[in-house]
DNA sequence: ATGGCCTCGGTTCGAGGA
């Protein structure tokens, strides 16, 4: 079983990759962020084409989530109940007796910005809600965008990037309240080599010089973290033309 | 160098992303 994020910044532009990556690398369950679509224009006929079951939680411009999977698709929930929010950046589902949420956590923009408060409280209610779902589903996976490089070992220049968003204080310890429920970095259970991101500026030629952040994460209950034999971060689609600016995260699970 | 690029909406520029 491989279950997988990606940050496609527009599936109405990436879904050519989209499906070409399936292709490639058939993962079960394949969570999307920023999909920027509303729900009456979701690619449904295509993605079924390809083998893939799908659920979506869009809207107009920015933001939107989904959910893609091989296997049947179950009690879908949209959003954070615990949390008023009119974005669309949480849906989650169960597939094959795991319970899977895909989130895309708000950017931040800059610290101490109305648009990083938000991102603050946005977090609090998530770490709340995550903490309920824990003790209802105990096989529980949370994949997504995470708009936080967890440590200075997930950024390409951590003196550059001290205090700035997705690296601050606040930040960090609003991810590490999600660890604190017991929940594994995927990525983190195995030796990594270092320098290894999943977002890459689109200026300043930032992926061909590797100057990116890892802040794409699937964050695992102990059940499934149990389970996990491999996390990787496959760099290949950022090399392709007319690329997201993040790349896909894809963690292995025993039966 | 308060930059650089990409997407969207909607028009040829501004907002947002990270």
């Amino acid at each position: 079983m491989k279950i997988a994020t990606w940050n496609v910044n527009s599936l109405k532009v990436r879904l050519p990759q989209v499906l070409q990556w399936l292709e490639a690398s058939p993962v079960d369950v394949l969570c999307l962020q920023e999909t920027k679509l509303t729900d009456d224009k979701f690619p449904v006929a295509e993605i079924e084409a390809a083998g893939y079951q799908v659920a979506f939680a869009g809207q107009k411009t920015y933001n939107g989530v989904a959910i893609l999977s091989r296997h049947p698709i179950a009690d879908v929930v949209k959003n954070n109940p615990l949390f008023e929010d009119e974005q669309q950046r949480i849906i989650s589902a169960t597939i094959a007796g795991m319970r899977v949420v895909c989130a895309y956590v708000p950017n931040g923009q800059t610290v101490g910005s109305d648009k990083y408060d938000y991102k603050l409280r946005w977090l609090d209610a998530f770490a709340r809600w995550l903490g309920d779902e824990l003790e209802a589903h105990p096989a529980l996976a949370v994949l997504g965008d995470y708009n936080i490089a967890p440590a200075d070992a997930d950024v390409h220049d951590p003196v550059a990037w001290a205090g700035q968003v997705l690296c601050s204080d606040a930040e960090r310890a609003a991810f590490e309240r999600l660890i604190a429920l017991d929940l594994k970095d995927a990525f983190r259970l195995f030796p990594q080599a270092e320098k290894l991101y999943s977002w890459w500026d689109y200026r300043q030629m930032a992926f061909r010089r590797n100057m990116g952040v890892r802040i794409d994460h699937i964050l695992l209950s102990p059940t499934l973290a149990s389970r996990c034999t491999a996390c990787e971060i496959d760099k290949l689609p950022r090399k392709w033309e007319q690329p997201s600016d993040h790349t896909p995260v894809i963690a292995t699970l025993a039966p």
